[in-house]
DNA sequence: GTCTATAAGGGGATAGAC
DNA sequence: GTCTATCCCCTTATAGAC
């Protein structure tokens, strides 16, 4: 065993620089964001963490690709269990509301970067998202046709749901300050699972 | 008559330039933004632009109070014309998609101060929102115990709300770029219009 | 009210010693 | 890999002429 813990491998370092600047990217976005706090955030000096990424655009991409890989995991209807509408939908809240409760910085850097009109994202999200959500559309559409569930428009239904579930991270301030919380907790999440569920479950006619 | 129209008084000049404020503090946040972006948009120079706000400060102030003005005044349930749950969640989803359509950078301007810990708005909120959102609570709460509408819990019901309606203005470059649209139009909101209230007025047992 | 000039500091990024 | 020094541009803001 090493008994240095002080020495840290490149890697090690690199995650301790992606995890700050989550951190800043989030709360400011990318303009915003100084890459000297970031650094003072990882304990580095800004031209060290220069030396680990080559530039503030570099860093921002690897803080993005990070989050997206994780959220097209968890993002397709399809990639839940079971068959029925009750049973996928269900988990795929559960899923996105796990995503907010985990991540919730990665979900404010996405934020920022959506608001902002996905300058660095677009071709992403066309490449990545939208061929999944074409398969989840789909899926919706039989389940209409099937008589399994209410005829609805299956795009607005999935702005709801990415809306309502990822608010939990990227409003948390709001949230916590209308509940009185410093922070939300797993109860919260637990009872913000319960309503969406049964609201949506019920309002799409799913039996 | 007066033949000169390009002479603006003060007041015009503020509104010009605190509309271009809008849109740059919506793309940008606080600290992206850079004052001399609003000032080029405007067609001032910056130093000029800090004649009429004397600072970024108390520009950006500004922009927030004109939008959270509009907001508290549609934000009350109460404020709803009716007196039944359906007529009433009915015409608060609508005032909410309006205020996403018409306002859409006030929404963001609000949404990344949201996203930042609301620091500049946290009191603002604690003295203006909280009163009338403990109201609109208690209404939902007495229309349960009617047995008008299921038992949910109040809170995440306007969180829900909140989120569902605001994400058209907040998001919008993600649901057009789903959408294949350039910018979404009145039907757009029509359809969302009727997807989110169908869903919820169902959702929440409410006949 | 609008301009030029300029202060004073922060930003991202590079060079080179150690 | 980490440091000091430095460049150069952009930022907010002020001073003062017109």
């Amino acid at each position: 065993m090493n008994s240095k813990p002080k020495r840290l491998t490149r890697e090690q370092t690199e995650q301790k620089i992606l995890l700050a600047a989550e951190d800043v990217f989030a709360l400011y976005g990318f303009q915003g964001a100084a890459i000297n706090s970031i650094a003072e955030l990882t304990g580095l000096t800004k031209q060290n963490l220069l030396y680990y990424f080559p530039s503030k655009e570099v860093l921002y991409q690897k803080v993005l690709e990070n989050i997206l890989d994780l959220w097209l995991a968890k993002m397709a209807l399809f990639a839940q269990r079971g068959d029925d509408p009750k049973t996928m939908i269900t988990s795929y809240i559960q899923g996105k509301l796990d995503i907010s409760r985990t991540h919730p910085n990665g979900s404010k850097v996405f934020a920022n970067e959506i608001i902002q009109g996905a300058p660095r994202l677009r071709e992403y999200l066309i490449a990545h998202l939208l061929p999944l959500l074409e398969d989840d559309v789909a899926l919706i559409n039989l389940w209409i046709k099937q008589g399994r569930m209410d005829p609805v428009d299956p795009y607005h239904l999935f702005f709801m749901i990415w809306a309502s579930t990822q608010t939990y991270a990227d409003f948390s301030s709001q949230i916590e300050l209308v509940l009185g919380k410093s922070k939300l907790d797993e109860q919260d999440f637990e009872q913000a699972n319960a309503f969406l569920t049964n609201l949506i479950i019920k309002g799409l006619g799913i039996k």
